[in-house]
This record gives C-alpha cells, sequence and structure tokens, in this order.
DNA sequence: TTGTAAGCGTTATCAT
DNA sequence: ATGATAACGCTTACAA
C-alpha cells in the first residue's frame, strides 16, 4: 500500500502539509503558483484523499444508506438507478442495505449507521415493522432520514410516494367498470403505509359503487411466492372472483401463474390490475393493466430533498408529503 | 451531534480508553468484569464505534465497492441480492457505482476508489470499454478486485461468468432444431467478454451445421433501445430472418415488440431464444424460451472470493475463471 | 490487568 | 502567503 499521501507532497515539493492541503482544497489564500505546483504534482502520482481521515476530521462522510426490502424488484431498483444519478452528480458515494422484510434486520442495520459511517439515511419500510423507536433514535443523533414508498408518516420528516390511495381507487373503478363483480384484493401487508392506503381506496370503490365487501376476498399475502401462490389458488377455487386488484407486482404474477394453472381465462374470467413496473407488461399473456409508479423520479426526489437537507444549513426536514401522480395503463388484462 | 464515544465511556467508568478499546474488542487481557461493565455502559449508550476513524487506523474500511452498467436489470439486480447477502454475513459495508456502460465513469469511479474508501472490488465491465488501465493501477494500489459477467481475461484476478460460449451453442442449435435455417443474432458489444463469447457460440453452431453466416444478420446492438428496436425492425422486414438468438434479455424484450409491431407471428415465422433472469419469462406471449444464468449465485461466489482475499492474508488472488453452469429453458418462442 | 502515548491522514486555527 | 500544531476517535505497542 504504497500510499500517496498530502505528506509525501509536501516533501517533494519542499513545503508544508497544510499549504498542500489548502492548496487542493483551492483556498484563497494560496499563491497561484503553489497552487499549480501542487495539483500537477497531485495528479501525477495520482493523489487520491483518504475518505477516512478526512470524514474524521469533518464528522461528514459523503455517503448515504439506502435501505430497502429487496432489490429483485423492477420499483426499487428504478429507484436506486434515480438516487444513484443524483448522487453521482453530487460526489455522495452510495451505500445499500436489504432488510429482506424483517424488522429486526431494518434495526440492526440502522444501528450500525449511528457511528457516523454516513450522512443520511433513504429508506423504505420494511413489511414486518410496526415500531419506529429505531428511527425516532437515528434521527436524534441528527442523521436526516427521507422515506420514500413504504413511509411513517407520523415520523417529523419528509416522505416521498405516489397517490396510492386514489390509484387503488381507480384501479378498482376500473375493474368495475370492466363488468366485474365480485373483486378480490391481494394485499400487502398493512403495517405498511402502501398497504393501508392501497386497501382503503379499493374498500372505498367498492363501497361507493355498492359492491359488498367480503372480507375473504381480500388476501393477506405474505413474502414467501409459494405460500401467496397456494393462497390465491384457494381464492381462485373457492371464491371464484372476476376481479383481481394486486398491491405490488409479484402477487399479479403469482395470480397469472394460478389462473394459467387453473385454466381460467384472463382476462374473459378473471380480470387483473396491479401495482406494478414491470418492462414486459405489455408483453405478457394478456398484457397487464398496471398502475406504474415513476420509481426513478420518486429516487431522484428523495435524493435530491436527502442532500439538500445535508448541504443547506438552513433547509431542515420538517413532516412533508410529497406525492407523485402513478399512471393507470389499460391493457387486455382488464379488457371486456 | 452529541456522540457518545470511547473516551466518554472511559471518563463514565472511571478508566482509560484503551481499557474501554480493548474491553470493546474482546481483548484477552481485560477481566471479564470490567469487559461487562464497559459493555453493558456501551449498549446502555447506544454507543457505535466511529468508523472513519477505525478505518483510518486501521487501514480497512469493511467496505467493497460493487461497479456495474445498471441496475434496472434482472441479472444485476439478482447479482447484487447474492453480493450483499454475502456482505451482510460478513460484516462488510456496499457501496454501488453504476457507469451506465460509460469508459469514462468507470475510469473516473475507479480512480474515486483509490483512497482507500475500499478494501476491494467487484466489477462487471462497461460495454465502452477497451483500455483497462484504470483497472491494473487500482490492482498495483493493492485493491483487489474480482469481475463478474462481463470480465477481462487479461488481468491477473479471478473472474467468474457463466458458460457463455457453450449456451450461445446450445441456443443456436437449438434454434436450428427446432427447424430455423435463418438465424440472427442480436449481439452485445463485441468490447465485452460475453458479447465475444456468446457470438462465437453462434457462430460456431452454424459453422457445424452447415449454416451459411450472413454478416448482416449479426446485429450489432446499442445501448438505446430505441435504436434497437428501430435495428430489429429493420432486420425483420429486410432479412426475415426465422430465428433470433438474442445475447441479452432487452433485445429479446425489443425483439418481441418489433414483431408485435410488424404482425410477425412468434413462434411461427419467428422463433427467439434469449440470455434472460426474466422472472416473467413464462408468462409472456408467448413464453420465451432462455438460458438462464444462476445471477443470485454468482454474485454470491464472487463476493465469497473477494472476502476471502480481504481476509485470508495467504489467499492471493490469481489469474482463474470460474464458470457457472446455464440453464436452458424451453418455452414456447422456439417450439414448432 | 490496566494505563500512557503515539500515530493513522486530514482539516482548521493561529502564528509567522 | 505559508507554516506549525492540535484535534477528529480509534488501535496498539509499550510501560506500569
Amino acid at each position: 500500500m504504497e500510499s500517496v499521501n498530502i505528506k509525501k507532497l509536501a516533501n517533494i515539493l519542499n513545503i508544508s502539509i497544510s499549504t498542500v492541503s489548502k492548496a487542493l482544497r483551492d483556498s484563497h489564500d494560496i499563491s497561484k503558483e503553489t497552487k499549480e505546483k501542487v495539483i500537477a504534482l497531485a495528479s501525477e502520482l495520482n493523489y487520491q484523499p483518504n475518505p477516512h481521515a478526512s470524514s474524521l476530521r469533518k464528522a461528514k462522510s459523503k455517503t448515504i444508506a439506502v435501505i430497502i426490502p429487496e432489490i429483485a424488484n423492477n420499483y426499487f431498483s428504478l429507484a436506486i438507478n434515480g438516487i444513484e444519478s443524483i448522487a453521482q452528480e453530487k460526489g455522495y458515494h452510495v451505500l445499500i442495505y436489504l432488510t429482506h422484510e424483517s424488522y429486526l434486520k431494518e434495526v440492526a442495520l440502522i444501528r450500525l449507521l449511528h457511528g457516523g459511517r454516513v450522512d443520511g439515511i433513504l429508506i423504505s419500510l420494511s413489511s414486518t415493522t410496526t415500531d419506529y423507536s429505531h428511527l425516532e433514535e437515528v434521527q436524534g443523533k441528527g442523521l436526516p432520514l427521507v422515506f420514500f414508498d413504504r413511509v411513517c408518516e407520523n415520523l417529523n420528516t419528509v416522505s416521498i410516494t405516489t397517490d396510492d390511495y386514489e390509484s387503488a381507487y381507480n384501479a378498482t373503478k376500473h375493474l368495475i367498470g370492466q363488468g366485474c363483480k365480485k373483486i378480490a384484493h391481494l394485499m400487502i401487508s398493512k403495517n405498511l403505509s402502501i398497504g393501508n392506503k392501497r386497501l382503503k381506496g379499493y374498500l372505498k370503490a367498492l363501497e361507493e359503487l355498492e359492491l359488498p365487501v367480503d372480507e375473504t376476498m381480500i388476501i393477506n399475502c405474505t413474502n414467501e411466492e409459494e405460500t401467496n401462490f397456494e393462497l390465491i389458488k384457494i381464492l381462485l377455487q373457492e371464491k371464484r372472483p372476476d376481479g383481481i386488484f394486486a398491491a405490488v407486482e409479484r402477487y399479479a404474477i403469482s395470480a397469472y401463474e394460478a389462473s394459467k394453472q387453473l385454466n381460467i381465462s384472463i382476462p374473459k374470467d378473471l380480470k387483473i390490475i396491479s401495482f406494478s413496473n414491470l418492462q414486459t407488461a405489455s408483453l405478457l399473456n394478456p398484457s397487464l393493466t398496471t398502475i406504474t409508479q415513476p420509481a426513478f423520479d420518486i429516487g431522484r426526489q428523495a435524493a435530491t430533498i436527502l442532500f439538500r437537507a445535508l448541504e443547506e444549513k438552513r433547509y431542515l426536514l420538517k413532516n412533508e408529503h410529497i406525492v407523485f401522480k402513478s399512471e393507470l395503463i389499460e391493457r387486455e388484462s382488464t379488457s371486456k
């Protein structure tokens, strides 16, 4: 590890390390000539400042953490894409942590960040999280936190979501409009803001259009594909819904698979609509009607706000809810 | 930022900071009682060591960088999933960097890592990278580097791929076996190891089964969806292939879209096979025959090897090529 | 078994 | 305009 550091540069140039440091940081009280000498040598030797030393001294890491439940998920990978684009622009580094929907992992990961490893956190909550004290704690340490998608509205910070309630309402109304009378909901955990809102939107639409609510048509899906697949098969066999509103993409995929296995024809016997960022929605058999969230933009926005909080002293994160619009894209899976 | 540090713990307990430090690191020459006292207080105050101080002192960051071309891509998100699973197990942190297929970004990102920010690098090359000196340079600094998927075989380190040549050969032979006579290849940049091997496997199969090679049936796809879409449309209209072997998933998707637009029926008029980790391959219309790579396992393996190099002094990364097998999953898009 | 002190590479304050 | 020096929080010889 033949480290080239500030001291080495100083020795070679026969000047002091503090002069070198200032020159590199383009300080005003260093002469143009010295600056040039220093910068020339630095780039010749391919000098890179030691980030640990600098972070220790400045108590700033130029790094943020992104905590998400999973990454093999079109929504989250698009969101990361958005986050990363801003981070790269602003010279920040991005640490990725996956909770795999585990509350305990989420707590442990958050605790890891207390020591100053990151300057801020972007988080989308695990579906098993019902207690938020780990988040309050980390906020208490002065670490800015911004939520996206799976948010906690009670914490005093910015959260960024889509119009989940309205979209769920519209999705359900869309199914009704296409002739569905018995609409099931593949629900994501009610612990989650999105689970809650999407369920409520669904219920509101049923109520408004005077369709009965059947609790057994609301399936509390799990984090395991196989379980969901079985639950959906039972639903299809025993309840024979004519419409399904899936809260997340992978439930819709399971519903497609279950329908295929049971020889239920979509959209003739069963219409399906789902929240989804699947690139191939239009190529499915049948093509899937989706509510598509602007995941990339949400990532960008979340990152932008976090960085602003990090860089502008006067910009404090206060309880604010930013809502993006989702788009309902009608395809064959809900056609009459 | 009311930081609780080692000094504070020492003050409260009226012992020296080195005793605290040793106690926390479970050193052998600290009494059981002191250890317990220290650990109790540490967890009471929710002490987290400052990683910058520790990294600076130990010249180890417990962090790795993962450099990939893009993340909104099933292969790469699965690979990250695998990498992260090992990292979490080993207590490492994972920085994600995207090159967006840009050589210049790749160079800039690699340079960023010279200063000691990370202990090692996992990389899958950008498609525009043809010069590898930035990688040799970073290796020269003593930073271990492991390649996965898009590798450079000339560098002295481990690279992990799938059996691209054989899979491409088998894919092409599969098309021929299904009756195709005019097989096009949607090629990914020949700069890339995978581009090269997949092309060669394709050519080998044609040669072996005595089909003529038509250069104009080999489409050099770009990084832009629209361009690829147009290129494929022209191919379909002017060359009328009866088979397509796509080097990566998104080319196959474009081929599906182009076929749809041109009313070309898959698999009747055109059969398609593609490298792909699409979860919904079996739900497409028609379901897509894929060569599926064990992306998660590749990520795990790459991470495992890197961590071993970081933790075992005697384990040095030498030029070694680890090959996983891909699986050809036959579906409707290539049926007779 | 515990404590003292040096040092990791920077930055920032204060002299010069 | 430049330099000496302390400090960031931790680890680790070495001393006690």
